[in-house]
DNA sequence: GACGACCTTACAGGGGCCTTTCAGCTTTGC
DNA sequence: GCAAAGCTGAAAGGCCCCTGTAAGGTCGTC
């Protein structure tokens, strides 16, 4: 813990960055950056940051969607940095799982403030704390930061409905989720009765994935029950 | 997980109180209270609710002291309410043990937001610790997660209509249930005086758990009263 | 021993589930 | 800006297992 704790900084905004850039850096921290959502994503899973600084206006990928996509895989801190003024953004930003958020434009000692806050609590709350962008099931590979699928190392080309669903289901591997749960995740609730879609995708998920779509193992069915992965150690 | 969470709101200000009351009720949160660090306390070990707002200034016992005592003995998240850009009081906070904190005077849409966001991270970091529910009956052991029972580690394939009524079964393990009860839970009110399919799935169900349907040991029959689950130390 | 309560078995219909096809819409490539 | 390709959701067809009905048996009580 002695160790310098690494931030990363994500804005497209270069002076910007260079500005917080010096900031951290006097302060003992090391800081990497990123320009827009989508390269954040990448840097996350390859180094795992201590601490991630998110803005929220950026071109390829803005923040709301990269502090989804984070969520999806790491519970790494990260302190939004809003426009002046927009509560609605606060707001967005915690439901996004964002941990704090910062107003722009800020004073450095408020910045130093929020970000020895966040790091203290995420200290304490170590203990749950998991950084995992891959997920494996048998010969399935999930890169849950580029959303990415390999079986046996071959690529297999998922639609964005078909990842959510499979996502869905590995992030509870090993839990049986019933029908209307993974329609009102990955539809949304007004699905919630709509079974037919949700077998049509996976059917066309399991074409896909299943060595076998006749015999399912990577998915499994539980018939008037609902649908679930099996640990590994079961099958 | 349906269940209305718990928030117990400490602060002596009972106009404050009253606002953040109606804000959390309405978005369908159940709200006690309690006027100090004392009452909060008492309150605590007592109702096991699953989130404080616990304010800083408050007489008898302040917000500090409330919080390291709470965490001598629970682990349930606690938001701050500290005074305007009082720093030294956020970090005084976290360093009580505190999960986050917000800033008075604030807005209901940033208190719900915070609220979301600390129950969802304390809802996910369960989930390492998380033990599988079990229920066990002698050689009988219902997955409740998966939805799958095994008997002496062999699992045992039951359809949807059978695994419901070992479940409601189970759930009141060592209480009788009458036919009108199972009926109702398990197949609707509308089958409520329909006996002949429940004595149908019940000899369904026995011929796979029991070991012997003849004399069977998990569900036991009181004739002319209804069916129950005898607790293990009997039997 | 008779009656009602309960259990068991057999069987046919229906419903849950899977697959394929198709049309509308969006995205991509030129 | 247009055409082609791809994605999504609706519909229809089919399969299989579950489910409830019905009929006959057994148990327990009077």
């Amino acid at each position: 813990m002695s160790d310098k704790k690494t931030i990363l900084v994500v804005d497209d905004e270069p002076r910007y960055v260079r500005l917080v850039e010096v900031n951290l850096t006097t302060e003992g921290y090391a800081v990497t950056t990123a320009a827009n959502g989508q390269e954040a994503v990448e840097a996350v899973a390859a180094q795992a940051p201590d601490l991630i600084l998110l803005d929220v206006m950026m071109p390829v990928m803005d923040g709301f969607t990269a502090c989804s996509r984070l969520r999806e895989f790491s519970t790494v801190p990260i302190i939004m940095v809003t426009a002046k003024g927009e509560e609605r953004d606060r707001v967005r930003g915690l439901d996004a799982g964002a941990d704090d958020y910062i107003v722009k434009p800020f004073s450095a000692q408020e910045l130093l403030a929020r970000v020895r806050a966040v790091l203290r609590r995420a200290e304490r709350q170590m203990v749950g704390t998991f950084h995992k962008p891959f997920f494996r099931h048998h010969e399935l590979q999930i890169d849950l930061a580029r959303a990415e699928v390999t079986s046996a190392s071959k690529p297999v080309m998922l639609t964005a409905t078909e990842y959510r669903l499979l996502q869905t289901l590995a992030a509870a591997v090993g839990r049986m989720l019933t029908a209307e749960e993974l329609l009102t995740t990955v539809w949304g609730p007004e699905y919630r009765d709509d079974k037919e879609i949700l077998w049509v995708c996976l059917s066309r998920l399991r074409q896909k994935i299943e060595p076998d779509p006749k015999n399912p193992i990577h998915i499994l069915t539980r018939q008037g029950l609902g649908y679930y992965m099996p640990e590994e150690s079961e099958s």
